[in-house]
DNA sequence: AGCACGCCGACT
DNA sequence: GTCGGCGTGCTC
């Protein structure tokens, strides 16, 4: 027998399916998905198994057999065999990168199940003992006299509580019976909340998701419409006819929430899996989903992967969330593969949202997705009404403080009021640079073409880039002056211009700069949550779940920036931005409002914003999208070249676009634009970068893609890395 | 990616 | 004479 092997090497020169023999001793218990140890050159390395068969194209001679298989079972299910040639035809990612998303590092590393020993006591062993015993034995009756009162006690409790020689000699003398038992390192509630009834609107939807087994159901409901409630009922559902569920959300900061609810629900039968996780909780839980120990898998982007059987329901939550496309290699889309496995499983494929992608809800009108619609908010509370308040106006009127006066006023009716406000400072990404008053100096990065960021907690520049950190300047290197400025509104200023506007309220502060440690988010949360009255100030992170009841005020302090970076998505991730902040505000008793501070008030985002008129603001877009041609008419595609050596990367790129250039007349005016250039960030960890990028109508994707594929088959060399990028939302 | 093979400069 | 620089090529 032969085996097809993809050999654990990261490189795309070596990134095929390499052909091993299969000694007869080991033909009987391995199979398709096992990890084996193969000789490869003069090494040995470790590979896997992706398909069996009887011969083999490659000189019969030359083959070399398969040395031993490295675990009992496979740790590559056939579906997941599946996925992994499914992103390799359709996606361009390497077997290889699909094999280590599919099986993470946690489990392929050495990392082993906890165990934990127990002690008990052996009574008719310890009558004996106890008789026989000299006066002078102090300790040990003791020890049996702790046992026999609580039982069976952990083994390390036992030798800090007396004394671990103590304890070994009555094990030793069988007085004591150690049982080992396997533990899992991430502790679950298992409180059980009873099912909530659901509303009619609810009830309708999740009827419409069970018979969405064909294809993907967009569930449409706007903030507050109980989205999570439904998705309880249909993974309830799901389980009882004998299946699992598969429950994405967003980004960490919102999984802990998510994980309480189902928890609370499901009990032991949930499994979470997140970059958070420590490596021994990650290996832990990814057994569990393996094992069928837990059917409920609620995670982030990476557990798309999950290990699960017979999966009955795909869920992904904020289906219009960045945090799905992932930003480094490899590159996916979440939902590309969460298409595959739903097919695969026949089951239904949810994408919840209050606001879809544009891209996701067109599918909707065109009948290539199902639509579930939940209009109404489950409280029945109007939507907070949304103040948009003109900054120019504001400018020339003397006020030059990042507080309009009319969030002002408002911000001191609530403080008064007793209650909470949520400042949101709109600010990804480019938070402080310094920068030279005299001869405007920014300090860059010496490996990237970066401008150094600001961390006022350590006192240091970083790269952003490449992590890379530099002594902050207090002279400019360039003309000597010695006035340095701090760039952009922080969180910082504003929590300083609060505090001493209002001097008694307590201030929290929600920003990558604070929230340092794993715990520190739920932390900070946890302590607004109980303090009345309270301002948060904070970036991206404050407008993500938790529900506060007393959010009386909503105050968007920059709400331009997201809308001015150059994507053809900016529009409709700041309407789905607003409409998210927006939602923080009176979710309960109290009346929320709204402040939305620009310097465009008349934009159609922000007046359809304003108007919670997402059909409207949709309407508008796809009209806009199909005159300029951008997705879903069209489609961006992006080669980015890189190399050490500038001018390889350069000739690389010149070479593929010019075989593009001759395969692009067929298609004239179907192909709208192709350019090739050097990245916005020409260099990153001291590698050069040059992109094409070019735009074509959506209906010859398939075809360019293809052709694409194979261009970059040819191109490829050992000096230049190349990546594909289908439809950027940045192009760094 | 690694590792061997291989063909040219400065050392005991 | 040889030790070692790293360019090139291969790995079932």
């Amino acid at each position: 027998m032969i085996a097809e092997v993809i050999v654990d090497v990261l490189s795309s020169e070596v990134d095929k399916v390499f052909d091993y023999i299969v000694p007869s001793s080991l033909s009987a218990d391995i199979g398709v998905g096992y990890r084996v140890l193969v000789p490869f050159g003069n090494r040995q390395i470790e590979g896997y198994i992706i398909s069996l068969k009887e011969s083999s194209d490659y000189d019969l001679s030359k083959l070399k057999p398969i040395i031993r298989k490295l675990d009992n079972y496979p740790l590559i299910k056939p579906e997941m065999v599946e996925v992994i040639h499914y992103m390799k035809d359709k996606l361009y990612l390497r077997l290889l990168d699909g094999v280590r998303l599919s099986v993470p590092t946690q489990v392929r590393s050495s990392i082993k199940d906890k165990v934990e020993s127990i002690i008990s006591l052996d009574e008719s062993k310890a009558v004996d003992y106890l008789s026989g015993l000299s006066a002078r034995n102090k300790v040990a009756p003791r020890v049996i006299e702790y046992l026999r009162q609580y039982g069976a006690v952990k083994h390390t409790y036992l030798n800090q509580k007396f004394s671990s020689s103590v304890v070994k000699k009555l094990i030793e003398q069988g007085v004591c019976i150690e049982n080992k038992q396997k533990v899992n390192r991430l502790k679950h509630k298992s409180r059980m909340d009873k099912q909530i009834v659901l509303t009619d609107v609810q009830n309708q939807a999740m009827k419409q998701i069970l018979a969405s087994q064909d294809k993907p159901i967009v569930l449409y409901g706007v903030t507050g419409s109980g989205k999570t409630e439904v998705y309880m009922h249909v993974i309830a559902d799901v389980l009882s006819k004998g299946k699992t569920a598969l429950m994405l959300v967003p980004e960490i900061s919102l999984t802990p929430q998510m994980v309480g609810v189902f928890t609370a629900r499901f009990g032991e039968r949930v499994a979470v899996l997140h970059s958070a996780l420590s490596v021994g909780e990650k290996h832990d839980e990814w057994m569990r989903i393996y094992n069928g120990e837990a059917q409920i898998v609620v995670g982030a982007r990476s557990a798309i992967f999950a290990p699960l059987d017979k999966i009955g329901v795909i869920i992904i939550d904020e289906e219009h969330d960045s945090s799905y496309v992932s930003d480094s290699s490899p590159r996916y889309f979440t939902q590309d593969i969460a298409k595959f496995r739903a097919l695969y499983n026949k089951c239904p494929l949810v994408l919840g949202s209050a606001t879809p992608s544009i891209e996701t809800f067109y599918k909707t009108t065109t009948g290539e997705y199902n639509l579930a619609t939940m209009p109404v908010r489950v409280n029945n509370k109007p939507m907070p009404p949304i103040k948009i308040v003109d900054m120019c106006t504001e400018f020339k009127l003397g006020n030059t403080s990042p507080i309009s006066s009319c969030l002002m006023e408002k911000l001191d009716k609530t403080i008064k009021d007793g209650n909470q406000a949520i400042l949101f400072i709109n600010r990804r990404g480019f938070s402080s640079y310094m920068m030279c008053r005299e001869c405007s100096y920014i300090p860059k990065c010496t490996d990237c073409d970066a401008n150094l960021v600001y961390h006022k907690n350590e006192g240091v520049l970083k790269c952003h880039f490449c992590g890379k950190k530099f002594r902050a300047l207090t002279k400019c290197p360039n003309c000597g002056s010695d006035s340095i400025r701090m760039g952009a509104t922080g969180t910082q200023q504003v929590v300083e211009f609060i505090k001493d506007k209002f001097p008694d309220v307590t201030v929290f502060r929600l920003d990558n700069d604070s929230v340092t440690t794993k715990d520190a988010y739920s932390r900070i949360l946890g302590e607004f949550a109980s303090t009345k009255p309270a301002v948060l100030v904070g970036t991206q992170m404050v407008t993500k779940g938790h529900d506060f009841p007393a959010i009386q005020l909503v105050g968007i302090l920059d709400a331009d920036i997201s809308l001015f970076n150059y994507s053809y998505k900016a529009s409709e991730t700041t309407f789905a931005l607003m409409t998210q902040v927006a939602g923080r505000a009176g979710r309960d008793q109290i009346n929320g409002e709204v402040v939305l501070q620009t310097y465009v008030p008349r934009n159609p985002v922000y007046l359809t914003c304003a108007n919670y008129d997402y059909s409207k603001f949709y309407d508008k877009e796809i009209n806009l999208r199909k005159t300029t041609q951008f997705p879903p008419f069209a489609s961006i595609v992006r080669i980015l070249v890189t190399s050490t050596e500038d001018d390889v990367a350069k000739a690389c790129a010149h070479d593929i676009i010019m075989e593009l250039k001759e395969y692009r007349v067929k298609y004239g005016k179907d192909f709208i634009f192709m350019e090739g250039m050097k990245s916005p960030v020409g260099k990153i960890k001291n590698k050069h970068r040059y992109q094409i990028v070019m735009r074509f109508k959506t209906d010859i994707l398939d075809g360019v893609l293809q052709e694409i594929y194979t261009v970059l088959d040819r191109k490829k060399n050992k000096k230049t890395s190349i990546f594909v990028e289908l439809n950027p939302t940045s192009l760094s």
